[in-house]
RNA sequence: GGUAUCGUGGCCGAGCGGUUAGGCACAGGUCUGCAAAACCUGCUACAGCGGUUCGAAUCCGCUCGAUACCUCCA
């Protein structure tokens, strides 16, 4: 698949338009993600806005270009409403060093990455280890006239920025800065020594007590949220990169502060195209954890949460987020996980079965049928939905209608003749370029069944039960079916022998 | 309170003015020793009320509800 068979189209979230991508540079594309603040587990809808940026990964790939993946690890400078740097609150919490709370949670979070079958981003670079670059850009966006300082702490001066630049700010999250005024008059907390209520901060002034602190020109203290995003972007993609993305929620004020600095850093836009997932529900209200209604994905995957009835493999999770398209609100429910989890194994035990198929290429006479028209014209749509903005719904809408076909061709209800060889080899190969590469399942099933003893067991057990069903001994092939039922095989009669399955 | 987005059949969800997306559940059938699986068939929905249009789930207005941001929870 080369990149110029193809055209891709990208909900701008900047333009607000759906638009043709072409990258900066043919064949290479900069995508810059905003990663997870590691101050605590790693939250489910963090781990949907990860899983959707792995796919449109996964297929910028498929497509053939050279992606260079950036997402940030941010262990510092993410405050609290009370002023406190999130870390460092973790730290207090369970009495930890800074740095150890964020080796945790990293490790937490590249856990359940892995579990995801995410694809680790090509540069993960950490805010603390950007510490210089950070205070570069301070001085910069200083020497350029849109910051000041203030007793040791500089901050951004959104107004002069908005006057002398108009129609960036606020652009991208469509805020009006007359209003943000208005309303955060009201709200204004230590926040005395900044000029107006809409300045950030570029960097703090640490106050006494203060555990992550670094030296800089203007105090001892540590660099704002939004700037380490813009200084990493920046360093490994360059001043104007593709892509940017990250959850919805991060619209305002990070993103719109992020593009701020760097426009002031360097007079030019960071990314041109922005991409923006959406929020995660639980039974059809937000996840919230002083309220209850929330669950962390060890919970999921265990089973070990209230709320569920049984434990939910990665897999079907990421079947789960593939139904739904990215910038849409997803609802997650028991049901729903339910239903999700069947498909899933549907799908991939149809993959099994038209990975085995055999290619009859005697048979091969090079004409075109009507079946195998359909299955193009599958195939192209799962491709086209992709196209059109990483819609996953839309291509396992298309792959859901190939199953049909895969089933009826191995139950002989389409004669193996009636689709040509080369049609069901197109057809292997785009259902493993789809499943694994692009929507990065994996078939847990195989690691369940990939021991041997097992294999051998299974295969002795399964040669008996046929000898006794050949002899109509139906006491003793029920027999073996039940017990096996009881230890979590479920056994299925087919024309071509028994398969089976663990539930 | 302000701003924005959304509200689809029993459930989850696609849909971007004019071919009943798809999955799960459910019902009937084929196959089968029985069951399961698989396959076939059925289930024509768009929060409410108005409007624009030959035609609206899709555009506009209002009402109600949800979510996000503004304000710490992703």
């Amino acid at each position: 698949m080369k990149t110029a068979q193809r055209t891709l189209r990208i909900s701008n979230t900047l333009s607000g338009k759906k638009e043709i991508f072409t990258p900066l540079h043919e064949g290479l594309v900069g995508m810059y993600v905003c990663g997870p603040t590691v101050y605590n587990n790693v939250h489910l809808g963090n781990c949907r806005t990860f899983t959707s940026f792995d796919i449109i990964y996964r297929y910028l790939l498929h497509l053939g270009y050279r992606v260079r993946y950036v997402r940030n690890i941010t262990d510092v400078g993410h405050l609290t409403d009370d002023g406190e740097d999130r870390m460092a609150q973790g730290a207090r919490l369970h009495k930890l060093e800074p740095m150890e709370v964020a080796q945790r949670y990293t490790l937490d979070f590249h856990e359940v990455m892995r579990m995801l079958n995410n694809l680790p981003p090509s540069i993960e670079p950490r805010a603390t280890g950007h510490i210089p670059e950070q205070i570069e850009m301070v001085q910069r966006i200083l020497e350029r006239g849109y910051a000041y300082e203030r007793n040791g702490s500089v901050y951004f001066n959104v107004r002069k920025f908005i006057a002398e630049n108009p129609g960036i700010y606020g652009r991208l999250s469509g805020r009006v800065v007359e209003e943000l005024i208005a309303e955060s008059r009201e709200n204004l907390k230590g926040q005395e020594e900044k000029d107006h209520p809409a300045d950030f901060a570029l960097w703090m002034k640490a106050r006494p007590g203060d555990l992550m602190i670094w030296k800089s020109p203007w105090s001892v203290g540590f660099p704002g949220w939004h700037l380490e995003c813009s200084v990493m972007s920046t360093k490994y993609l360059g001043q104007t990169f593709d892509i940017h993305g990250g959850g919805g929620d991060l619209k305002f004020p990070h993103h719109e502060n992020e593009i701020a600095q760097n426009y002031g850093a360097c007079g030019c836009s960071p990314a041109r195209y922005w991409i923006h997932t959406n929020m995660l529900q639980l039974n059809g209200a937000k996840m919230s954890k002083s309220e209850g209604n929330f669950i962390t994905p060890e919970q999921l995957f265990t089973g070990t949460s209230s709320l569920l009835s049984k434990a939910y493999s990665p897999m079907v999770l990421r079947y789960y987020f593939l139904q739904a398209h990215y910038a849409s609100v997803l609802d997650m429910t028991e049901e729903g996980l339910r239903a999700a989890e069947k498909a899933y194994n549907k799908m991939m035990e149809t993959n099994q079965l038209l990975q085995s198929l055999p290619v009859n290429t005697a048979t091969y006479d090079g004409s075109e049928s009507a079946h195998d028209r359909a299955i193009l014209r599958h195939i192209e749509a799962a491709y086209e939905g992709m196209d059109d903005d990483f819609n996953t719904a839309i291509a396992l809408a298309h792959l859901n209608e190939l199953c049909s076909y895969v089933h009826k061709i191995a139950h002989r209800q389409i004669p193996l003749d009636d689709v040509s060889p080369w049609v069901i080899e197109r057809l292997k190969t785009f259902f493993r370029a789809f499943l694994f590469d692009i929507f990065g399942l994996r078939d847990e099933r195989q690691h369940a069944n990939g021991n041997h003893l097992v294999e051998g067991l299974m295969a002795l057990i399964l040669d008996i039960r046929a000898a006794a069903r050949a002899q109509k001994d139906w006491n003793t092939s029920d027999k073996i079916r039940d017990a096996l039922a009881a230890l979590g095989i479920a056994l299925k009669d087919g024309k071509d022998g028994t398969t089976w399955t663990r539930l």
